[in-house]
DNA sequence: ACTGACTGACCGTCAGTCAGTCAAGTCAGT
DNA sequence: ACTGACTTGACTGACTGACGGTCAGTCAGT
């Protein structure tokens, strides 16, 4: 096959893409590295180039991905003039619909197909931005509208808790299913930070009767 | 080699156990058919005439020990001479080191190895235990201990979140750590039931200082 | 004679290897 | 400046070993 040359990052950055763009697609377990290498035309030895294993390509999505997440998180947490509410709003809301990936990574991520990119994921996740919602819980303890003895450690459960949302999913719950979880989600939330009840009414836009 | 026939149900338990006992040693991944069929003396066909897959074996293995799991909670729920705090205590307490397997099976499941296992039997718990301890709840509110709108889903929730104390393991966290975290998910729990503080104390058998 | 538990050679696929190819850059000699 | 030998490192693809899974056939018990 014609031999093409790029510089080493394009070639990485590559490899990254569609790798990731066929896991989200096929499931890890089920798209081989021959399938990479074909969508992109080039060798097998050029994708053990540049990564180790095949696992080791999929911690690089998960790292990549995550980066991500937390990049925007940080710039929540740290914009001065925004109350610990509003940031709060800002990172849990069921707002930002628009912002192209943030929530399409969501959804995909809790594909059934895709359990190991799912757990790494959600571990990391939890590890990573815990930090940062616990900066924020402590600004809201300040701003006397949160009461928590240990609010990085509550995070972390809370994050942790919240994945019995995103995994109903997997097992296609109904519509009023989920609506029931991302109620008890919300007063567990509340109670657990110390927060007036009703505090956290954006994760719920429209309340339901029952 | 020499062919030995077995009753199938003994054939059958006999491939399960070995099968279990090689996968939580060395990883469902890591831990071949063919290594499994060598340690027992079988052909590679018996283990296809019992079992369709790879993964319907590890299905097998995830619904044996659930059911195990089950039938003991089934047992304390339906208990009729235990109030529902007792019940809670002796689902939830530290108090069964003894009894062979169920902390041993909870380690085991969460070597960094074994994710599939371990996902998939979290995910089952979550889900058939939690009828169980909602009953309880349930309970516990006529008796006056408990207040929840939702036991079910809270209970839901309780659960996938106090995962986060066993996949603490997974990154061998220090003894401070997981002591911590076991505060602040009893901590949270209270809240969640509308219980008492300090009614769950015996999920934290030595209160630390700080 | 018949059933069904059991065998093991065989198949396709896949992750991973490696000896070697090729393009582009470097630089000494003219 | 230009040329051509030399070096570097990105890239190739045939190959290997191991794995999950199949199936035509064998043998023990009834």
């Amino acid at each position: 096959m014609a031999r093409i040359v790029k510089a080493p990052e394009e070639r990485r950055a590559e490899i990254v893409e569609t790798a990731d763009r066929l896991f989200r697609q096929y499931g890890y377990a089920k798209c081989s590295v021959e399938m990479i290498i074909r969508e992109i035309g080039v060798a097998k030895g050029t994708f053990y180039y540049y990564f180790k294993s095949k696992p080791d390509i999929l911690q690089a999505i998960v790292d990549k991905t995550l980066s991500q997440i937390v990049e925007m998180a940080k710039g929540v947490a740290d914009e001065p003039s925004l109350t610990a509410m509003q940031k709060m709003e800002a990172l849990l809301g069921n707002s930002h619909i628009g912002d192209d990936n943030s929530l399409e990574v969501a959804e995909m991520l809790h594909l059934p197909e895709n359990r190991e990119l799912h757990e790494l994921t959600n571990i990391q996740t939890v590890l990573q931005l815990s930090p940062i919602l616990a900066q924020i819980v402590e600004q809201g303890i300040g701003e006397g509208v949160f009461e928590v003895e240990r609010p990085l450690e509550t995070i972390q459960f809370l994050f942790t808790g919240a994945q019995f949302l995103t995994d109903g999913d997997m097992f296609g719950f109904s519509e009023a299913e989920i609506r029931k979880r991302r109620l008890v989600t919300q007063t567990i939330i509340e109670k657990a930070l110390g927060a007036a009840p009703g505090s956290f009414d954006f994760m719920n836009p429209i309340r339901a009767v029952e």
